[in-house]
RNA sequence: GGCCCCGUAGCGCAGUUGGUUAGCGCGCCGCCCUGUCACGGCGGAGGCCGCGGGUUCGAGUCCCGUCGGGGUCGCCA
């Protein structure tokens, strides 16, 4: 090693040493006849003392170091309790620069803002900075964490194909062409589903993989076209072993971060999700549930309240909230597609005001605060429609609320087990854009097509009320896992390809491999896959998770660093047969 | 794909009802400075105001289009 010592952690212990150091200017403070030099590499920060003006006036920012010198302690005035290193610091007697460095596009400094565009085109001196390149730190110790875990109940670590076969699971398949079979391509895989169910046929019982997965969907604030799950597999399990020892895994997680989460963690239905909360994916951060009105308003006059579904949420002091604040509101939902967001405020004196409160019959406005438990000086907010999308304007309602009203615990971790999903789900409900839809029958998996009825006699006359045997795990409201017990009889996973509408052609030319696996003996298993990068954006405290990838994408797809996507020369083209026009079938 | 916001110096931003030579901070370059630590002082360079069209005597500013970025809904089992 060039260097002897790591300049972070320099104390006063080494005093007197001689030590050889390696980094980059930090930052250089020169004063004619001596000259400060912040040292930083992966340990940390040291200062070094530069006497000599004629090495030191030269340096620059971001300049690589090999610095030898004298660890000294500092005098009691010029000691610095912003660093870890502030009671000592390096007195330079040998100076080497190992390589110079051009003007940076952007200040490498914790105090300034810098725009994500220029960060992710030079992500390389972005990660130089302590919180980015911390936090990249942070996702390595995550990973060895949930390995040890793993490891101790004997899992396996199998790495499975990125080049494999396009299967219509949910998203869109990222197209990869086949050289030596023009117009045969392969897929990069959307996760390792088939693949790790295929090792339970195999034997391997307990199997795990830090998996990359691809999907071609359009971008969202916290999507990437590549992103990282904890992908595991067991056999001879149930849904509450799989529990079990996911919630071991995240408590090891989160002890990284000195936080002690206790399992067993809370479990709610779907269903109760969904009336609660609004949402299948429910931060219990805060209280504040949704309140069911559809028979409460049963006899209404009101047109807008004559609807399958009427719920409210109240807002706590909201009806002190000035005109413009409500109008405000009015504007949050239109903007989620609603068509606006009714409201009535119940006054200091109980009074209802509000443009709603006139079109409620006496005996409504007797009931209302009652029913939603709203106390004078509430809001009430009303969302009236079909149950899903009135339930998650409400839902989403809720979750504003809080943020504003301040209901809200930023410091709380909240993690919940959502049970009991629906096994399939409408299909036109699904599948309105209508490329990537499952079969063509009236139904489609609500989790995936593999996944296990939990009543294995009525799921294919009774389609609309079949629960699954899935299990979503919920941190803060984001959704950071899911799994469930899956279909290990090839006479059950037919059923359910026919409730789907898939043919058995369709089913053997997709699954064919899959369902000839089954045949030998596959041993009842289940699993589940967390999202990797979700998981450790919550463990950094960042809010993207582009913060914890070392190289992600910006919208779009593009990569500001290499500019891929990229176009191919001719010659590409035709050696990969991505122009190949397939004969027009005969038959 | 729909809607909303943003593109001005290397970076972060300001720019008034449309009006002469487009500013500020940081950074950069030069000089000075022996105890600073987000050091300080003096001086300097640096701009196709994303791109294309239009309105106007005159456009960074108004209009249309387009490209890029961000957000959001759809979508993402």
């Amino acid at each position: 090693m060039i260097r002897t010592h790591d300049a972070g952690r320099l104390r006063t212990e080494h005093v007197g040493q001689t030590v050889t150091l390696a980094g980059w200017v930090a930052r250089r403070r020169d004063h004619g006849g001596v000259a400060f030099l912040d040292l930083r590499e992966a340990s940390g920060i040291v200062q070094v003392v530069v006497r000599d003006e004629e090495v030191a006036h030269s340096l620059r920012n971001e300049y690589c170091l090999k610095v030898t010198g004298e660890v000294v302690a500092r005098t009691a005035e010029n000691l610095n309790p912003n660093l870890a290193t502030g009671e000592v610091e390096v007195v330079a007697q040998e100076l080497e620069v190992l390589s110079a460095s051009a003007p940076l596009p952007f200040p490498i400094d914790e105090h300034v803002e810098v725009g994500e565009e220029a960060r992710l085109k030079h992500r390389y001196l972005d990660l130089r900075r302590p919180a980015p390149g911390q936090a990249l730190r942070l996702r390595s110790r995550v990973n060895q964490a949930a390995r040890a875990v793993l490891d101790r109940h004997d899992f396996v670590e199998i790495e499975t194909p990125t080049l494999t076969r396009s299967t219509p699971e949910g998203a869109r398949d990222f197209l990869v062409p086949a050289r030596l079979q023009p117009g045969s391509w392969y897929a990069l895989p959307q996760s390792p589903q088939l693949f790790k169910q295929l090792l339970m046929v195999a034997g391997m019982e307990r199997y795990y993989q830090i998996a990359r997965c691809y999907r071609d969907e359009d971008f969202r604030a916290d999507r990437q076209p590549e992103f990282t799950q904890l992908d595991v597999e067991m056999s001879f399990v149930d849904q509450d072993d799989v529990i079990a020892l996911a919630e071991e895994i995240l408590v090891a997680l989160w002890k990284l971060i000195d936080v002690d989460v206790t399992a067993p963690f809370p479990r709610m239905t779907y269903a109760d999700a969904m009336a609660r909360y609004g949402s299948d994916k429910p931060d219990l951060r805060m209280g504040l549930e949704l309140v069911e009105c559809t028979d409460f308003f049963k006899e209404t006059p009101f047109r807008v309240f004559q609807a399958p579904y009427v719920g409210a949420v109240v807002m706590p002091g909201g009806a002190s909230q000035p005109r413009r604040q409500l109008d405000a509101w009015q504007e949050w939902a239109k903007q989620r597609g609603a068509k606006g967001l009714a409201y009535v405020l119940v006054g200091e004196d109980g009074e209802l005001g509000g443009p709603v409160a006139k079109n409620l019959t006496d005996a409504e406005r007797a009931g209302l605060a009652a029913h939603v438990g709203a106390a004078p000086g509430d809001c009430i907010f009303f969302g009236a429609g079909p149950a899903k999308t009135s339930r998650a304007l409400l839902g989403a309602a809720r979750l504003e609320i809080g943020r504003r009203t301040g209901l809200l615990d930023e410091d709380a971790w909240s993690f919940l087990w959502v049970l009991d999903a629906p096994l399939f789900e409408p299909a036109d409900e699904a599948t309105a854009a209508g490329d990537v839809a499952v079969g063509s029958g009236a139904w489609t998996a609500v989790h995936h097509a593999f996944t296990s009825p939990q009543d294995l006699d009525s799921f294919d006359t009774d389609p609309g009320n079949s629960l699954a045997w899935a299990y979503d795990i919920v941190c803060n409201g984001n959704e950071i896992g899911g799994g469930s017990i899956r279909i290990h009889r090839e006479d059950v996973q037919k059923r359910v390809f026919e409730v789907m509408g898939i043919s058995a052609d369709e089913a053997e030319e997709k699954f064919g491999f899959l369902l000839e696996a089954f045949k030998y003996g596959a041993p009842p298993h289940g699993g589940i896959a967390f999202g990797w990068d979700r998981i450790v954006s919550l463990l950094a405290g960042v809010e993207s998770i582009r913060d914890v990838i070392a190289f992600p994408k910006s919208g779009g797809g593009f990569d500001p660093l290499t500019a891929a996507p990229a176009p191919i020369t001719a010659a590409q083209r035709k050696e990969a047969g991505v122009d190949f026009v397939p004969k027009p079938d005969p038959s």
